[in-house]
DNA sequence: GAACCTATGTTATGATATATCGCTCGCGAT
DNA sequence: ATCGCGAGCGATATATCATAACATAGGTTC
């Protein structure tokens, strides 16, 4: 009934707290931020969260409609996906037009994220090296920034050495 | 008959010299590379090219039925951009579902993008420190990058400079 | 000239996102 | 208490972006 997220969500740990602890932390910022997480946003959170993947819109659709038994409609979805923008409680991956639940909602800040094309986990970085050579160059150009999207697809480190591992356990010359 | 090209796209340069330059250029490279460079392909690049700004694949293809009467649907834009892609002659900018002509499609590169919400003119960079920053922060997590996309969106230089120019013509507190 | 490949046409559908209207509920002002 | 008001959400319709699947046309190989 709880503990181990399924494939893309990271096989290998008590998953359900993560959702429990951004759930939490959400209401507490919005409490202190005056606004309001109300049942609908918190549980479209918690699907947003339901993988350290991206989620789609259509997906927590889904969701509503067959685990809840909610009548929903795109609308209702987007809404809420607006507002936990707006809070910076998740965020947009632009390059796959889906969502993901943000690791470090207190403040502001611009991150960066590395999507892993195998197993979907997308890490958030908020490496400051990144983001000021990005202002450095905008501004070498009298560019002023107000947001930047920066998405890395790649292989995540933990994919990447089991199919080393994989490989190394073949016979050296398999084909 | 040519010359100036309207709006977004560059209010004050011969921009049909851009658009000329950049299909031969492409003539020369899909030769060099023994790819067909076919007289749809080489349309839908110049359509791309109409404004240096971010064009969509149906407004491409409202030009290819209205502009050239042409017989056209969906699959016939998404084709030719694919192929377009691949040879790097035009790149998608990924926050918008749009697509814009590659200033130095000669090389493969990692390009990054500032995109004017003013004016929507979109300029390519090809910034070492940046890739090499993401590239240091992806490697130290063990992620091997396949591919970077970094959309940087802001104010371009002109219009803050035309901006900040109407601000100081006006009276000094103005309301 | 038959087999084959590439590019394109054609039809249908899938996937993502927004516009608009109207209802309800909580809440402060009168 | 009741009126007005604004936030949140339900519901319907539509807009926007993208691909699947199959048909056709033309050129190349053998
Ligand atoms: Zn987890
Ligand atoms: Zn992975
Ligand atoms: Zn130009
Ligand atoms: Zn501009």
């Amino acid at each position: 009934m709880s503990s181990i997220a399924p494939g893309p969500a990271g096989a290998d740990h008590d998953h359900q707290h993560c959702i429990e602890q951004a759930v939490a932390l959400a209401g507490e910022i919005c409490q202190r931020r005056g606004v309001r997480l109300t049942p609908l946003r918190r549980r479209v959170l918690q699907l947003v969260w339901k993988s350290h993947g991206p989620v789609g819109a259509y997906a927590i659709l889904d969701w509503l409609r067959t685990e809840d038994g909610r009548s929903a409609a795109p609308p209702t979805v987007y809404r809420a996906l607006e507002f936990l923008i707006e809070q910076r409680l998740i965020h947009r991956i632009e390059s796959m037009n889906a969502f993901v639940g943000c690791v470090d909602p207190s403040r502001p800040h611009a991150a960066q994220y590395l999507i892993c094309r195998k197993c979907g986990i997308v890490t958030e970085l908020e490496d400051q090296s990144i983001t000021d050579a990005i202002a450095q160059q905008a501004s070498q150009r009298g560019f002023v920034v107000h947001d930047q999207t920066v998405e890395v697809h790649g292989i995540c480190g933990r994919c990447a050495a089991s199919a080393a591992a994989s490989r190394s356990a073949t016979p050296a010359h398999p084909a």
